[in-house]
DNA sequence: GGCCAGTGAGTAACCAGTTTCTAACAGAGC
DNA sequence: GCTCTGTTAGAAACTGGTTACTCACTGGCC
């Protein structure tokens, strides 16, 4: 992305070092209104602008009034830390998530961040670049700036989690279900997945899948992997082959000459990510999908709808885990319990990219 | 996505309403230590914890020890909000981005998280849903809750930003260029990518162009309509079709037919995930690509190597302007000048959905 | 007219840190 | 032995809000 771009520096601009940024004597907004400058052109006390300005209903409203014309023409804006030392809370939740790269996460961030927006909370995101123990450190970092976390944590182990979770909470997990963690998870049922999509390759007639598999450390994985042995195990005549792979596009389209060779008429590949690497490597080999080989993704990432051939795939409902993700945690933060854990039930998509296995 | 998603509750866990949040006296952290109570369990003062733990030299190594053997006895961490308020900034900073499902935008999140995170700092995220005014109002909002600002506001009217300025700054703006606005700006030359565009389709025999356009308001939609009309003016015997479209792979889809009707024998669409999706709907249309027609993307998303046949499309440095956003926004907070503005120059990509206009 | 309840607004005590100013003390120099 | 200087750590002021407590004043009721 970046090689050779080139850059070019042009409308040289005046200077632009803030005006009023020249540390008069406290630290840095320098010449702004507080509470006090306030309250004193309004002529009250402190107590009474702060009560204006949180809307408090035992000001007299030609008090009140006054109060609010002194602090427009102050400009005031009242200081978010002052009130989050004051109230002991931020307004801000935070969410941690491996790869910011991956659709997946996107997906629950959009959903975090509408719904934390639009009951009006700042949305704090880290990225943990798919280190374990960066993880751990991120989300505790992210927590003590914020009132709540959802955690998005695939490499991390059980145990780490659950000696986290008390300097963690209240917290949701998300993507993944912790045995005898005290907080609220929300998780797709993996295993559901890989078995409606087993049974739709098997009703095609086919005997030989090949699996394109995820990144080693990755819960996701390692469930959909083991769903898929489970499935073998249990019906007669059936092969499975393991391809070492990961997450990504290219790692899919690296992957395409492995699979031919594997003979198998048909890809299970860990994402869509993969899948659609996958679909470009088989077709520059000259395989036909479906006619040759059958193709599948996981995650029903939007661009699954647009490969060639469109991809049979496993729909998860990303945003809405976001959605639901705020739901419990705000709960949680107001003391209530955070409900049950949740999995949800995946969809399966049948596109064109799976069809009658060769005969 | 989530039409008909199942959602199942399992796993009932204990209430887990937080241990210790019901509120000693104080608001949140109920049993959390505090500066005061290290002070007391090392018998020094709140000043000199202070300062070990800022790691001030001026404090007797031994001293200092038995400081830090009190913290971590106490499980001490220092109130953000706290902190916040005593040092006047945050140590957060903050990204408005219009759509966190655009590619465009999660490359410069990614840059600017990484960036920022190397250096320690926090950072917010907040969506203003394509809609100007709310541009504005989550921009000053994020910059209250933070101590600088990264902008991407592709709505907003020139006027309206050179208006906020003030409040906004110190800030960044990404993927814009406002004349006179007193904050450095990080553009893309959407006048050289087009124009490459154009002389790589007139070299290989092209005369009539259709152009699926971006969303109205947008301000790249805006400066590369205007290169292409500017193009198709300076050459005699070229023509430009300008069809309504839109920024999604739905919208793409769904102008297949219009770029059929129209006669044109390329297709420049405002993004790439329109070309992609205007692939797709070629491809259902029987119409072959690139011989029959061929079609051009922009921005260089990751999936534009994917597509069938892969795209060529203007390649911008996303995670750069991400990371150069940083730099920027960094010098401003230090009180420097921010330094120029800068217009990165894209790189044509030529892959195979481009080639000789039919015959 | 006096008592009581209710209301509006001020006082002052918090929240949990940082930092300036000051003082105690030790060692060096005369 | 005394003064001067440098180091270390404490006292207290400060960051900018919120809120429990208190009190003055008003009106209603007897």
């Amino acid at each position: 992305m970046r090689a050779g771009t080139g850059e070019r520096a042009e409308d040289q601009q005046e200077p632009a070092s803030q005006p009023g940024s020249a540390g008069r004597r406290g630290p840095r907004p320098a010449g702004a209104a507080t509470i006090s400058r306030v309250a004193e052109a309004a002529g009250v006390s402190r107590a009474t602008v702060s009560r204006v300005m949180n809307g408090s209903t035992t000001v007299r409203p030609e008090l009140a009034a006054r109060v609010r014309a002194a602090a427009q023409a102050l400009d005031y804006e009242p200081s978010v830390a002052a009130r989050s030392l004051a109230l002991g809370r931020t307004g801000t939740i935070s969410l941690v998530v491996p790869d910011l790269a991956n659709p997946l996460f996107q997906g629950v961030l959009r959903g975090l961040s509408q719904a934390a927006g639009k009951a009006g909370r700042q949305l704090l995101v880290a990225e943990s670049n798919e280190d374990a123990e960066e993880e751990a450190i991120l989300a505790i970092e992210a927590r003590r700036n914020s009132d709540g976390l959802v955690l998005a944590s695939p490499r991390a182990p059980d145990e780490r989690l659950r000696e986290l979770s008390d300097r963690l909470a209240p917290f949701v997990l998300v993507y993944r279900d912790v045995p005898g963690l005290a907080a609220p998870s929300l998780s797709v049922d993996n295993v559901a997945g890989i078995t409606d999509l087993v049974s739709h390759l098997t009703g095609l007639g086919h005997h030989h899948l090949a699996y394109l598999s995820g990144p080693e450390a990755s819960s996701s994985h390692a469930l959909r992997l083991a769903a898929l042995r489970a499935a073998a195990a249990g019906t007669p005549g059936f092969t499975l082959t393991e391809l070492p792979c990961g997450s990504m596009f290219d790692d899919g389209h690296a992957a395409a000459g492995a699979v031919l060779e594997c003979g198998a008429s048909a890809v299970v590949a860990f994402n869509d990510m993969v899948a659609s690497g996958a679909l470009t490597g088989l077709h520059e080999l000259g395989v036909r999908v479906p006619g040759d080989v059958s193709v599948t993704g996981f995650d029903d990432i939007p661009f699954a709808r647009y490969t060639t051939p469109p991809l049979t795939t496993v729909s998860i409902p990303k945003n809405e885990l976001g959605r639901q993700a705020w739901d419990r945690l705000w709960a949680l933060m107001n003391g209530e319990s955070g409900g049950y854990n949740v999995r949800f039930q995946p969809r399966l998509l049948i596109r064109d990219s799976t069809g009658p296995a060769p005969s």
